[in-house]
DNA sequence: AATGGGACCTGCGCGC
DNA sequence: TGCGCGCAGGTCCCAT
């Protein structure tokens, strides 16, 4: 899905957007997006409610209601939202008091919409490791010195480090040129020091240029993120390394692509 | 503890 | 042109 750049750049503008808006309706064309409670209750729940706050956690959107009520949006793979006239794609639309709209996409409908009383409560919130954005390098390094598990899985696993997702961790793993079969355990610390760094600041590039629109991601209002045209790796198969010029390399980890430079990356 | 597979879904691009 | 297949930004669950 949108990983952690992506949500934050839909977090950013839905501050700008939707806070101080009321909910006025809202209806889905696909209920079973909604996890909790009830599609009923949730719609019930949800009506006549004013957004107080937007706050994204890992790649979660978490939008703060009346009450100390929230509406959780996890988008999963295809997931994003389309801000402004009602669009007949939309999984789900959220009517707004200023006469516009906020349609749930989701072509694979993988997403899950929750409204719940406290989201620090939610069992995938609770069990989230510290965000990849602010991890600190002596956090990092605890994290990684034990284990055995391969580089690349181990930072795709929320529990440990949350945000990142499959196209930031092998771009990651690029700029820090290392492999990513190598177990984490192996890494030395200038290594750990290094793939520290470049995870900041990947994400925070990311950021800057609203997030990688490989598929079906958009911003809110529709628009491509600026950050797919500088990836170095991801999707990038038989292409030529940006450091050695030689064809990149695909392999599978823990089920998931990866690509990565077989020269450059030891 | 770590790894692999399948499940959840739909849609796209590719090769034949 | 049409069709079948593999693959896709995430996560959970089960088996070994």
């Amino acid at each position: 899905m949108p990983e952690l750049p992506e949500v934050e750049t839909i977090k950013r503008e839905l501050v700008v957007k939707i806070t101080n808006k009321k909910i006025v309706n809202f209806k889905t064309t696909k209920s079973t997006l909604i996890k909790e409670p009830s599609a009923n209750e949730f719609k019930k729940g949800i009506i006549g409610q004013e957004v107080k706050q937007v706050i994204r956690k890992a790649k979660l959107l978490i939008i703060k209601l009346e009450e100390d009520k929230f509406l959780v949006i996890h988008l999963r793979i295809a997931g994003w939202l389309l801000y402004g006239e009602e669009d007949p794609g939309a999984r789900a639309v959220f009517y707004l008091s200023d006469g516009k709209v906020l349609n749930y996409m989701d072509s694979r409908v993988l997403g899950e919409l929750r409204l719940c009383k406290d989201y620090k409560d939610l069992n995938f919130i609770k069990k989230l490791g510290p965000e990849a954005l602010d991890i600190s390098l002596s956090k990092f390094r605890e994290t990684l010195v034990s284990k055995k598990t391969k580089i690349k899985v181990l930072l795709l696993d929320q529990t440990l480090i949350s945000g990142l997702g499959n196209i930031y961790v092998q771009e990651a793993l690029f700029l820090a040129k290392i492999d990513p079969r190598r177990t984490a355990n192996s890494l030395s610390e200038k290594e750990i020091k290094l793939l520290h760094e470049k995870i900041v600041s990947i994400l925070k590039e990311a950021i800057k240029y609203k997030g990688s629109s490989v598929n079906s991601y958009r911003d809110l209002g529709g628009d491509r993120g600026g950050m797919e045209k500088r990836l170095k790796v991801y999707g990038k198969k038989d292409e030529s390394c940006y450091f050695c010029k030689k064809p990149l390399t695909k392999i599978f980890l823990g089920g998931r692509g990866t690509c990565f430079c077989s020269h450059c990356q030891k």
